[in-house]
DNA sequence: TAAGCGTGGGC
DNA sequence: TGCCCAAGCTT
């Protein structure tokens, strides 16, 4: 048996057995998370908007924290509004992506700015603001206004390219796995949007997962194409292209002064680490040509930490050296440094990368 | 359009 | 260990 995505989708019994059966478990199963409203309870927009920021691309284990320190810092919008930029790339360091914290502060200022404070209820409007797509938009309508929305993450794509058994590969099947959320996630008047869209991530999440799919406990399974089909395997959906990692290398410098300190550098706000602190450092794509170039202070073979970034793998040397030398590489061009004291190091928010390097100093 | 952008956990 | 992965957005 073979389905095309393009037969017999308009099977509206089918389509309504699917709401009942996600929402219906979503009711006995519902995670309890700290932004979630749970049955009977007012959705908060402000947590909402917050938590589907922090969960982009993260995981809800890495966001609990965070979530609670943002809520305790600034429990309302207009709170983080005010806040100084500083302040939220500081309270954000650690959890990645800083281009999301950006973004979330300046979405707070327009929100307080243009909306008094209030999040507007139309999708095209929420599109508009900084840091929110098209998932994002879709994800506060439905769970935080109680709207109609094609929600469609990694979790949902996953669930419609098995249920529906979609072939081709990840991205060029997006728009048809945006059909499908289109044609089954269904008027408002018959299934609550948030707990369908809640529903479809929970079940992603917890039971038809990338790499697990325990079919048997699957309330969408009697309809579910790659499980019914003995011939299909639901976890070879949706298929992917595979993209290789490049290997990046570089030299971090602890440049230390007797009276002052390290020197630490705020970085620049495009690219890599965008805004935030860190330790001056270096990148190039061949080693043998960097250490070349850095030959000239005494690189250790064995002193240097790895870190695995979404699209390369970089080895990082460390450096001591003081202040002269580091001038001497010809590096500080450009550079927004400030000096902290050998105690203070440890308290400067940094990404990760670089309290693995302040850890081995 | 495709590349750039973090991190920690699971297997 | 090495690789894959998580509630994507921006340019």
């Amino acid at each position: 048996m073979k389905i095309s995505h393009a037969s017999s989708i308009d099977d509206s019994q089918e389509i309504l057995n699917f709401n009942n059966q996600a929402v219906s478990w979503y009711a006995q199963n519902a995670r309890s998370l700290p932004w979630r409203a749970m049955m009977g309870e007012t959705a908060n927009p402000y947590h909402v908007w917050l938590s589907e920021i922090m969960l982009q691309q993260t995981t809800v284990t890495a966001v609990i924290p965070y979530f609670e320190k943002f809520i305790n810092l600034w429990p309302r919008v207009d709170g983080l509004a005010a806040a100084d930029e500083a302040a939220v790339m500081d309270a954000w360091a650690g959890l990645g992506y800083y281009s999301r914290a950006r973004n979330l502060h300046k979405c707070a200022k327009v929100v307080c700015d243009e909306y008094g404070g209030e999040f507007p209820q139309e999708e095209k409007l929420l599109l508009k603001l900084p840091g929110i797509g098209p998932y994002t938009a879709a994800a506060i309508m439905a769970i935080a206004f109680g709207q109609r929305a094609a929600v469609m993450d990694g979790n949902i794509e996953r669930i419609f390219a098995r249920y529906r058994h979609v072939e081709g590969f990840l991205p060029d099947i997006k728009p048809i796995l945006k059909d499908y959320t289109q044609l089954y996630m269904l008027d408002d008047s018959v299934f609550d949007p948030s707990s369908l869209a809640q529903a479809l991530m929970d079940i992603g999440a917890t039971i038809c997962q990338p790499k697990r799919a325990r079919c048997t406990e699957c309330p969408l399974s009697q309809g579910c194409v790659s499980y019914l089909d003995a011939d299909l395997k639901p976890l070879d959906y949706p298929r992917k292209k595979v993209k290789e990692r490049p290997k990046r290398y570089g030299v971090c410098f602890i440049v230390e002064n007797d009276s002052q300190g390290y020197l630490i550098e705020r970085r620049p706000k495009k690219g890599l680490f965008a805004n935030m602190y860190g330790l001056p450092m270096h990148m190039e794509d061949d080693e043998a040509e960097m250490l070349k170039r850095f030959s000239g202070c005494e690189i250790k073979q064995n002193q240097f930490v790895e870190h695995i970034f979404t699209h390369f793998h970089l080895k990082l040397y460390v450096v001591k050296l003081g202040v002269g030398a580091f001038y001497d590489l010809g590096l500080f061009d450009n550079i927004n440094t400030e000096w902290v004291s050998c105690a203070e190091i440890r308290d400067v928010s940094l990404p990760s990368l670089f309290s693995k390097v302040v850890k081995i100093i």
